[in-house]
RNA sequence: GGUUUCGUGGCCGAGUGGCUAGGCGGAGGUCUGCAAAACCUCUUACAGCGGUUCGAAUCCGCUCGAAACCUCCA
């Protein structure tokens, strides 16, 4: 186990708290997934991105991590009244499809962008309609617990009730009575008893096509009860880490927590993480808003707020150049910046190996390492620790330049510091450009074979034969770059 | 209206009381037949007004502005 002690920001307490977990080594996480009705869009991108970091990170630290992200394929209600049709349905209705059509496609899409995106695959991850059966379990505590109630075949969570012996509000910090007084009048709401009661279980409507049979009613899962219902089942009754992007907050983790307290008698997770939003034009990017770009739009450039296609690894950066609790504003300006950013950094790394090591170097490999692991250590600071990467990359460069030395242990070292934070706690993959110049004999042969051409062409001043080569090559993807150390080559990058 | 969060240089984005993050852009330079690329150096900001303090971007108050949640949302 590698010694480090990080410190997280405990939604629950609103503080950065040490992380210990329930039972070292192990430790469970579960993370809010997507709703397959939609192809992932950036937003989707910042929690995925956000938790694989931690995953990976908690995993380099050699803790035997569990990771269970679900898949929403149930569908939430559209309304909040008694004609709310779910997503999934909805969606299969207008596209004249089974509800599970619909949902395999859309996971299967969602799987690919996850892939590109360099996002490890959780360990488990289930889906809300393979766990029905939890779930009327868990619903049955509840009602036993007399924290439910049936009204007309569906079943209500008392909030009112819960709220008299445990604080329903303490993860939103939101207080009932404000609550109770400003919500708005909802039609549909009078099987309730109170207006912030929420469904556990919803009688379903003749037309609805998504439902199930169960003690009550035929009908469909209420709103929070698949995360609570899975988590249990594959984390169990007290886990580590439960996350999900801030707008999770209220209600849906607050349910949550109320949900698991009254079925288990005690709380579920010991540390909330949240992350933040993605805007755009400082505004938060939403199926509702209409102002999303999907992840395929952004890979391909296929979109008018932008300009060029972008490597999937592009928005990982700039994700991670970010801290996640904080807003970050999309732009496509921005995304051209972290590009050149990230070029530099992947750059400095293939440079690193082909320096020539001196006797003694002036470089501070392990202070700077140090200091990564200190900012991830912090609240997963990756912002931080890459700004330490960049003053690596500049000594690596000037290395290069042979304006600073570095010896062979050196060298060695920050290949090593590069290939951890980089490739295996950033999870920031070197696209293929970079690497498939000796991969591919044929073509490295030809390039290489031309660029001799070249050097002769150049050497008796031809230059209309050595700019020819160098154009066509360019029209071909290929660029050369000419250094004082000779030619180099590499396959453009998006 | 309620709850919460935030306002940092041309742009993005860290930083929670003293030690001027980082990236992009820009300027100058190095290299080069030219070009491109690359590299180096430079580029001292914290919404406004008060207060606390020897000292505040950082703490407190007020004003202005923005966002998220309160309804599906990552």
């Amino acid at each position: 186990m590698k010694n480090q002690q990080i410190y997280l920001y405990n939604t629950l307490k609103r503080k950065k708290e040490l992380f210990e977990p329930i039972n070292s080594p192990f430790v469970g996480m579960y993370v809010c997934g997507p709703t397959v009705y939609g192809d992932a869009h950036l937003g989707h991108a910042r929690p995925a991105i956000t938790f694989d970091l931690i995953y990976r990170y908690l995993k380099h630290l050699d803790y035997k991590v569990r990771y269970v992200r679900n898949i929403t394929d149930v569908g939430h209600l559209e309304d909040d009244c008694d004609e709310g049709e779910d997503k999934i349905a909805k969606k299969a209705r207008l596209e004249k499809l089974e509800p599970m059509e619909v949902v395999q496609y859309y996971t299967k899409r969602y799987h690919k962008d996850m892939e590109a995106l360099n996002v490890l695959d959780p360990d488990i991850e289930p889906q809300a309609s393979g766990h029905i059966i939890e779930q009327i379990e868990m619903i049955k505590e509840i009602i036993e617990k007399e924290f439910a109630y049936e009204a007309n075949g569906s079943i209500y969570f008392d909030v009112v009730k819960y709220h008299q012996s445990h604080n329903y509000g303490k993860l939103s910090r939101r207080v009932l009575d404000d609550m109770i007084c400003n919500t708005r009048e909802l039609e549909g709401q009078d099987e309730k008893k109170n207006s912030v009661d929420f469904a556990l279980w919803k009688k379903a409507m003749p037309q609805h096509i998504m439902k199930w049979n169960s003690p009550w009613s035929k009908g469909y899962p209420g709103w929070h009860i698949e995360c609570s219902a899975m988590s249990r089942k594959y984390l169990g009754q007290h886990f580590d880490i439960h996350g999900g992007g801030i707008d999770l907050l209220f209600p849906h983790h607050e349910c949550e927590i109320a949900q698991s307290v009254a079925a288990n008698g005690k709380e579920a997770v010991k540390y909330w993480l949240h992350n933040n939003m993605i805007t755009v034009n400082g505004q938060k990017m939403g199926k509702s808003l209409h102002n999303f770009i999907t992840l395929r739009e952004l890979f391909n450039g296929d979109h008018m707020a932008l300009t060029k296609p972008f490597n999937p690894m592009t928005l990982r950066f700039f994700i991670l150049q970010a801290h996640y609790r904080n807003p970050l504003d999309f732009s496509n300006e921005a995304l051209i910046a972290a590009e050149k950013g990230l070029n530099r950094l992947f750059e400095a790394q293939q440079k690193l190996m082909k320096i020539i090591p001196s006797e003694k170097g002036k470089i501070d490999v392990n202070n700077i390492k140090e200091k990564c692991y200190k900012a991830i250590n912090d609240d997963f600071n990756t912002p931080i620790a890459i700004s330490h990467l960049f003053d690596a990359v500049r000594f690596i460069n000037c290395a290069f330049d042979q304006v600073e030395t570095l010896d062979e242990k050196q060298i060695k070292s920050l290949n090593k510091l590069l290939d951890i934070f980089v490739n295996d706690i950033f999870g920031l993959k070197v696209p293929t450009s970079y690497t498939d110049n000796n991969n591919n004999n044929m073509l490295s042969g030809l390039v290489e074979t031309l660029l001799e051409i070249r050097k002769n062409a150049r050497k008796q001043k031809d230059f209309k034969t050595s700019d020819y080569i160098r154009d066509k090559l360019y029209e071909l993807n290929i660029e050369i770059k000419d250094t004082k150390d000779g030619v180099l080559w590499n396959i453009k990058k998006s």
